[in-house]
DNA sequence: CTATTTGCAAACACTTTGCACAGCA
DNA sequence: TGCTGTGCAAAGTGTTTGCAAATAG
């Protein structure tokens, strides 16, 4: 597979999604980067987004659909809100009673993937609008 | 939306699924129910679970791709083995400790989703046998 | 009877892939 | 020059939907 080069388009790709926190998808990075007057297709976002996660140099988040993507790689929990649809990092990580609990189970831990889902703080004064 | 409709074909999705612990997908349910001679349609199926997932009387688990179904309503954790891919349950519930560090910062936590992976017994001795 | 559900196939959204060409070492 | 990356469009996967026929109350 696709692990040597470093190819220009897989940097650009990587470089638009720095500094974002709003965990775009594919096609958003896409549009940006066609907004900012860059020739790249969709497929090839698409190729950079693997390749790039498999080095580690970005994170997928898991359970998403469509994929979104995350310049932050440490672990982290994520928090989505039902009403405007944003998702927000947790700086926090699992407990470690939760690993133990499961090797005391049996099962070996390797990672885990939590979100949690309610309501933001903005949508909370909003009172709950519904997001289109 | 069919909130109201007991049907036959609902009942038949749900008595499928309960008992079952293996997280069936809608073409799983779909198959089982065509070798066990009924005659459904796959959309049948996804709208019978829809259905059935609005009225509680069965969850989707949130973030697997394709969805999965569980007979079990009571918020527990999901423990996904890498080598088998088999999906566990895991009777606990997430610590109290996180809605209020949620609450603490603004969110309002109303439900939470943790898949833990790693290795299950089975394929910790079997050395990490690779599922086909 | 009348509203609802069902099956079918087509549409759908997102993602991956085959292939010819372009581009970098 | 030789290999890898890229764009395009087509194929693929899982899910939803439009519509006519079947069925429940």
């Amino acid at each position: 597979m696709n692990r040597g080069r470093r190819t220009p388009k897989q940097d650009l790709v990587l470089a638009t999604l720095h500094g974002r926190t709003d965990h775009p998808t594919a096609e958003d990075l896409y549009h940006t980067l066609r907004a900012q007057g860059h020739r790249i297709s969709l497929a090839t976002v698409y190729r950079a987004l693997h390749v790039l996660a498999q080095r580690g140099e970005l994170s997928e988040l898991v359970g998403e659909y469509p994929a979104r993507f995350d310049p932050v790689t440490a672990p982290h929990v994520h928090f989505r809100c039902r009403s405007c649809g944003h998702i927000f990092d947790f700086p926090t990580s699992l407990p470690s009673s939760w690993a133990s609990l499961a090797s005391a189970q049996g099962f070996k831990v390797e990672s885990h993937n939590l979100t949690v889902s309610g309501l933001c703080s903005d949508c909370q004064e909003r009172k709950e609008v519904h997001h289109g």
